[in-house]
DNA sequence: CGCGGTGTTGAAAATTGTCAATAATTGTGG
DNA sequence: CCACAATTATTGACAATTTTCAACACCGCG
């Protein structure tokens, strides 16, 4: 199993050469040239399309960590794209439970729930600090209408949203503690290899409280279960900061294979 | 607590009028002539848009009690509008666990899953007999890029479903089997009574085994927890047929609320 | 009338949650 | 820079909930 080179997990993923600009407007927001595009945006889009499609982005918004960058019950205008930094987003039940219904990193668009009934009903909290590019959905919607490729983009964007969510129900519907939170580990550095990350190291940015929320567990079992997964040899565990030593093994306890 | 007159819930909703043609092409399927329309469709449309929306449906198909409209794997092409019936949808793991994602029932649109990848990524029973509207979606972008209330209309259809799963993650990852299954029961009278069906009273189209699919327990667990409710006097319950006794004591329960 | 699928119920086992104590880590202010 | 407080994580013992296994009842249908 061959280690990819491997830059650490805080490096973020902006384009090189593209600094903030102090004066606001001098250097326009442009997903032309950011390098995350294809997370973001449709791919094989013609030059002209590529001007259209930086009118999507409005602005860029930085959030600190712990700061809330929408609320259920607020105003829907926009989806945002998450250029750096990782967020969860939880639903609140009317007697207070809430649950944590998905940790979000660079290239992900939060935002959708908020357009069936133009306010969110979910809260979208920085896990660490972050900065989102706020495109307006009015804009998407008249732009979509003019590129072909954008229209087919978000919906496939939500569609994902809706795939994703039916894998979670198959989670919290039909496995133990142990089966979910190896799926949980290997969809998180699965999604962090795909950003260039290590496959086999990350660092966990939400406590086990919220990892425990996510995964239908108290965070004692959540504890109780990477204690488990470290006696048995498949990760190391100190603190936030995860190793993945034995691959294979975490993915048989996913799918309910005998380990021999 | 007042009861609305009721038709019984085996009642079509279909247009009154509306016979199926044996000669097919006779009577045009049409939107604009759909007592189900403003479920499935944009509402305030003018009557120009209205004619373009009837395009939006190519066909109808029936589907057998039992019978499959869509199945894991299948290519995507088209969505579908619940006309009659009552469906399941599925997800399949690889080790061969499923789990129930959804019932839908008339009005509703089901099939958004495969957008994403161009094929479809959950079964679609039907567990009564039942008749859909076949959207093939490549009309649906067509004609929404031409009429603005389709587009947002769209938008908001897989923005509802996103909520919904929310809702469902939320019952799965932190509710007990009597919350959710007072939850489950809830939920499928008030969409019911949307339809004109009583608010108290309702057929299981589904299986102890497939309610605790989705609810993610086991059909003991279901059978079990529906004794208990009977006991307490919260509902009546005959095979499949159910009848809420008392609907603030079911919403006291999903709220967390004591009785007293 | 009996058969297969479906539903109910009991008892024991397994899993997860709860409560509590303690440790480790991080952030804060002096 | 250190110390203290607050947050987060770990672990144990016990309790609650749900599952498992098994037996049996019910229903609809050929």
């Amino acid at each position: 199993m061959k280690e990819a080179p491997v830059p650490t997990q805080t490096v973020n993923l902006i384009p090189s050469g593209s600094t903030e600009p102090m004066d606001a407007h001098s250097i326009k927001v442009a997903c032309s040239n950011c390098n995350l595009r294809e997370l973001c945006m449709p791919v094989g889009l013609s030059a002209e399309e590529l001007v259209r499609i930086d009118e999507v982005v409005a602005t860029r918004r930085k959030i600190k960590r712990g700061a809330i960058l929408f609320r259920n019950g607020e105003p829907f205008q926009s989806l945002f794209a998450i250029r750096t930094g990782f967020f969860k987003t939880c639903v609140t039940a009317e007697d207070g439970r809430d649950q944590v219904t998905g940790f979000q990193m660079a290239g992900e668009i939060i935002g959708l729930d908020g357009i069936v009934n133009d306010h969110h009903t979910c809260d979208a909290v920085a896990l660490e600090d972050a900065e989102v590019c706020v495109m307006p959905f009015d804009r998407i919607g008249d732009l979509s209408r003019e590129v072909n490729a954008l229209q087919h983009h978000v919906h496939r964007i939500m569609s994902r949203e809706i795939v994703r969510e039916h894998g979670v129900m198959l989670l919290l519907g039909s496995m133990r503690a142990e089966e979910r939170l190896a799926a949980f580990l290997l969809n998180l550095v699965q999604r962090l290899h795909a950003r260039g990350f290590s496959r086999s190291e990350l660092v966990l940015r939400m406590t086990r409280e919220e990892i425990g929320s996510y995964l239908g567990l108290k965070l004692e079992t959540v504890s109780r279960t990477f204690s488990k997964f470290v006696e048995d040899g498949m990760v190391e565990v100190r603190q936030r900061h995860v190793r993945i030593l034995d691959t294979d093994s975490l993915r048989a306890i996913v799918n309910r294979q005998s380990t021999i």
